[in-house]
DNA sequence: TGACTTCTGGTCACACTGACTATAAGATGG
DNA sequence: CCATCTTATAGTCAGTGTGACCAGAAGTCA
């Protein structure tokens, strides 16, 4: 092959990939905690100075999945607790001087962990139902990743993605309120989480607290994350 | 962005479309319709010989679902009628011989028109659950692809994409059972799809058969094919 | 000790679904 | 013209899952 017909291949298209991240944060505003995603400041053109999703070029011998969850590292300091891909984004006037094709990933941080994530000038944390205007189409990606958030977390078993190893069924409960944006029935939440089978009592309750203590249960690993015949994510 | 910077960036990954075409055909075997898909025999190495899902390169300024229907047309000839992105598959390993990205699209294709596709000695459609060794990851892909209409027809309302403009409820239910390969209750089948509201009824009947003449009813294009949220497919 | 809060177990009504029964409406063969 | 056959279509019934709601349990705190 010569030099020309590979500049020709690569003129064709860039291969990107992006990453769109979602943390539980308590919020000012709403009280609770609400999804929050964070955003790195572009350092060049085009948009430049606007927020984009975390994501860069795709190195030689890295995963897809490999190279989303670095993106995410190298932005947050932190560790996806779920990574799944989400969609590719492949309009040629997507990008404005250059096609690119995106690969995009979505991932779970745990809320702990993502109350010490890195913020400085470039890197920032945005409620994600209210972002400012992002960079390339990325707006319209987080609105996709939050619907399929949102879908996925009523059939599958990710919000404990959000928590850390054990926790009661209230927090789980507090998660997947913040995700759907309304309020659960408690005994009715119980009532199906002991018949999915996914969560394990630990036999531990929480001390101190000014009412009855809530047991303690940890993720039941046994159970199959996804549904067989799915694809595996990444992590989860 | 020198001659090298770009040589190098295109060493990293090539970018492929490739797309999962499903049609139902009357099985020799089965006696009943079940699923075919259309492959393509490689014409160069790697894989040399083997049959492989119909695809190619992306051109500069084709759409990614533009290129899938491209390689659908140019194998079979065909339209698709339902048209979705399915993957991307990036694994490093997945291609000897140089790094490929496939972004890998699913087509549903009346099964009316399947009967007139193109078959030659280079297109050959085979059923989809006894593949031969295919080339690449393609047998794990019409696996997932498989997975995916199967869990879809459930939920969605894609099966009339095998059917024509209008169709008896029993043809629809045919769909559904070549599909989920098990039998279904014809009254429960009815009492489904017409609380659903996905058909209307023409007010037509079939004549000529030798018992009680089923309604025709055609597709309801008032009611949304997909979740509001959901991406629209590209056709469907 | 009583008030307060959340946890947790339970009931009830209703919607949905699979299994099944029964009737409708044509063609076909005697 | 009638009996028969086949599929279409309507309806019933029981079991299951779920939202709404009620009530006791079990801690802390004043």
């Amino acid at each position: 092959m010569t030099v020309e017909a590979r500049m020709n291949t690569q003129l064709e298209a860039a291969l990107a990939v992006s990453t769109v991240i979602f943390a539980l944060r308590p919020d000012p505003e709403a009280g609770l905690s609400t999804l929050w995603l964070p955003l790195v400041r572009r350092t060049r053109e085009p948009y430049l100075g606007q927020w984009a999703l975390p994501g860069g070029g795709l190195p030689a011998d890295e995963e897809l999945a490999g190279a989303a969850a670095r993106a995410l590292r190298e932005t947050t300091g932190l560790t996806p607790k779920y990574l799944e891909q989400l969609y590719t984004f492949g309009d040629p006037a997507r990008s404005p001087g250059g096609r690119v094709v995106s690969v995009v990933y979505w991932a779970l941080v745990e809320s702990g962990e993502a109350a010490l994530a890195v913020e400085d000038e470039n890197v920032r944390w945005f409620p994600a139902d209210h972002l400012p205007p992002l960079a390339f189409d990325h707006n319209r990606i987080v609105e996709y990743a939050l619907w399929r958030l949102r879908t996925k977390v009523e059939y599958s078993r990710i919000a404990h993605a959000f928590l850390g190893e054990i926790f009661t069924l209230a927090q789980l409960r507090a998660v997947h309120e913040a995700v759907l944006q309304k309020a659960l029935d408690p005994a009715n939440f119980r009532r199906t989480i002991e018949s999915s089978g996914t969560v394990v009592d630990t036999g531990q309750r929480v001390a101190g607290v000014p009412h009855r203590p809530p047991r303690l249960y940890r993720y039941n690993d046994s159970v199959h994350a996804t549904a067989p015949g799915a694809l595996e994510p990444a992590i989860g």
